[in-house]
DNA sequence: TGTAAGTGTGTACGCTCGTACAGACTTTTC
DNA sequence: GAAAAGTCTGTACGAGCGTACACACTTACA
């Protein structure tokens, strides 16, 4: 019976002398990783309105029963799959972000993640709409978005005041929306304006008088 | 033979002195509409991925057959209920720009747009949500998407310079976003500084200048 | 009234879906 | 080597899906 904290743990030891080794992973290491891209591909293609434990099980390359026996039903498929995807972002938001070293790094990284693609192809805009979409109906991918918007706030706050976040963070989640369907590619002087425009106007900010 | 270019049109005529009336609307006038907006309803309550034919049906109170009747399928009755639905906001949204009558009054009409709830209520942000997502994997969705987002900035431009507009444009976008799945409500003065923020550095926005 | 054209629908079909589960397979223990 | 424990999977089933279509119904005109 597959408990769904899976551990991924391999323990070699040594009993009188023998050695001997426990079942070197439970038979393929990164199976279930492997099944949650192969599902964030598939969303991708066609949408969660397309995707099924065929589709998934044929693109990561495992039988059928293979998705029943790693997860809970479609829905809890889906929803650690839309987490894995959070913790990626999340990660590469927080990076961008805390690399900048001043003020003015600190503006460039808003831009960079407006403007990507680093932060954000059309791949990944494509997910996330599909995330959000979701998590209206689904209350475990709405508590993952939830965590993930406080952490890329928390992420702004290493370098702005608690108004100014949200006010780019807002920002930095409707541009690139904006640029997923527009046909022109984005102004990045007009980005770094805007952005500028904001920060400069924190000490107006009134939440940061609080 | 039901053509999906439906006209709604009842004509009456003379002919050879004998006066006849045509079928008084087909049968049941605003049929049409009453399954799109059914249709609107059931994607708001489950998500496109668990919307169907008979959903809709027994929402809209008619027969099955109806939608095969009326629609080429699920993908069309989609597509045209997502239309619908940016009909409708697209117009309040230029009728909040319009009304406004000072630069000061634009500005309150932006932040009414992002603080809501008069625009987007939480029914119509998870609708939107939808479409975006849909729009990603059906090509007459997208084009729905890219219309309305032309026509917002239009709206703006009544007001802003078309940097100023693009910016605000990302901003009405963003915020709402944000609004719909923190927990706590959007800070008005906040909103309404950051606006002014955005509207103050048009002179300095390079777009502008070219 | 009879006929033709057009409008609308109940039913049924073929298909794909999610899921269950018997049992094959692998490793460990005795 | 045999048994036990655990891991994994191929197959099958009931449910629900989109769609087609024969046919009922309504109206227009002869």
């Amino acid at each position: 019976m597959y408990a769904c904290t899976h551990s991924g743990v391999v323990d070699s030891w040594h009993i009188g002398g023998v050695s001997g080794t426990r079942r070197e992973i439970p038979n393929d290491p990164g199976r279930k990783e492997r099944i949650l891209d192969a599902a964030l591909e598939v969303i991708a293609e066609g949408g969660v309105h397309k995707t099924t434990h065929r589709k998934i099980a044929a693109r990561a390359q495992v039988p059928l029963g293979s998705l029943t026996y790693y997860f809970d039903g479609i829905d809890d498929l889906l929803a650690q799959a839309f987490a894995r995807l959070a913790d990626t972002m999340s990660l590469l938001y927080r990076q961008t972000v805390q690399a900048a070293e001043s003020m003015a790094e600190a503006e460039e990284a808003v831009v960079e993640l407006i403007c990507g693609p680093a932060y954000a192809t059309d791949r990944e805009m494509t997910l996330i709409f599909e995330m959000y979409a979701y998590a209206n109906h689904n209350e475990a991918v709405s508590a993952t978005t939830r965590a993930w918007l406080e952490r890329s706030r928390d992420s702004l706050a290493l370098h702005f005041t608690p108004g100014v976040s949200r006010a780019l963070d807002a920002l930095i989640e409707g541009w690139p929306m904006h640029r997923a369907f527009d046909d022109a590619p984005l102004d990045r002087r007009l980005v770094a304006e805007t952005v500028h425009a904001i920060v400069s106007a924190a000490p107006r900010l009134s939440i940061d008088t609080v």
